[in-house]
DNA sequence: ATCTTTGTTAACCAAATGGTTAAACTGTAT
DNA sequence: ATACAGTTTAACCATTTGGTTAACAAAGAT
């Protein structure tokens, strides 16, 4: 038969979305989810049998998005010093899109950490060793000051993205309002690059 | 009357601090909390009347821990390079004595914002003035490059407290179990504070 | 001794919640 | 037309959950 909705299925994602990158898998409800796709709570049922099929779905989405933003990072033929740029000053774009999406993820794992290995098995999952050997080249070249190419990541993604995650936070110790706040990480958009770049330059 | 537990009080707010820090808010049970204090339900009640208000008080038992932690950057009298070199060495031992705090905090900020304003009306809440004047007197003094206290704060809390928050996700891409990732963990007592002052000294 | 205040418990309650079911609806094939 | 398949809904169900109540226990005050 031809569906009411144009693709329920869809329509069920994209407000289960919603719902719980704001709330979380915890504090959310199926009926808030069907309300906000406009559909009987049933259906959730019939699409996706459970609440934890359901959650699995939106969580799994959410990760095939970040996953191409660190591949940035850890998979591209640029110069490292380009890349640390590109990255950086993409990632916010990324962020203002799917402001939720990167706190949602980091949560979620935290709660079920035997999650992340079920990522892993997706041929897509990031994988650091390019990025390594990128940056021990870079060391050996005399280019930058020696790093591991584990430390120098985790700084990269530390500097990106706890800003976003600890917003309200950092707007409470800093006294910045929405728009004073954004105005900060508009202009860490060059800086957080620089900032990498001028600790690892030789 | 004397109380069969010595402090049934300070017993319900250390089981409430396991169980709201490790499940959060919404994923929190009452009952749950109960049981780790080996008492009755109806006490949970008795002491502070609703989930919400035994919720707030963790909260800000929570919070009172981590703020001195901070102090530690933005009203200390040390030098800057120390104070990052402090800051960073003394934060990995506070994490690891309070594992999921920052976590606990952030998350329960973001899902409730307004949270903060009752938080800043308390005398010990965390100032960045003082700080800020430091970081511009070292800039005039000509010892470190331009940049501004706000933007190295954001930076200074980012390279310390993301690999924590991050862990389960960080451990995934880097493919580090818990022993590996213990030891990047160390490394970064002092790496971090050297990525610092590398970027920023003149 | 008994009254009073505080602490504690078992039993209970109403609402919320994830999930199920059986019937109805709709387009398509026969 | 009728049968058939997938889709949708209203009503229902069992369990969970935060919260309440009434009775009880225990210690100090009178």
């Amino acid at each position: 038969m031809k569906a009411k909705h144009e693709n329920t299925e869809s329509e069920i994602l994209e407000a289960a979305k919603t719902v719980f990158q704001q709330k979380g898998m915890a504090g959310s409800r199926m009926q808030e989810i069907a309300d906000k796709a406009g559909i009987n709570k049933a259906m959730l049922h019939y699409y996706f049998r459970s609440k934890q099929m359901l959650f699995e779905a939106v969580f799994k989405n959410a990760f095939k998005l970040l996953a191409p933003q660190l591949k940035k990072v850890l998979d591209e033929d640029a110069d490292l010093f380009d890349k640390i740029r590109g990255f950086t000053n993409s990632y916010i774009s990324f962020v203002i899109k799917h402001p939720y999406l990167p706190n949602f993820i980091i949560q979620e794992l935290n709660k079920t950490p035997d999650f992340i290995e079920r990522l892993r098995a997706d041929k897509d999952f990031p994988n650091i060793e390019k990025f390594k050997l990128q940056v021990e080249d870079n060391v050996n070249r005399g280019v930058i000051k020696p790093i591991s190419g584990e430390q120098l990541f985790i700084n990269i993604m530390s500097l990106n993205i706890l800003p976003f995650i600890a917003a309200p936070l950092f707007k409470g110790f800093l006294d910045a309002n929405d728009k004073e706040y954004r105005v900060l990480m508009d202009q860490r958009k060059t800086e957080v690059a620089e900032f990498i770049i001028n600790s690892i330059r030789l």
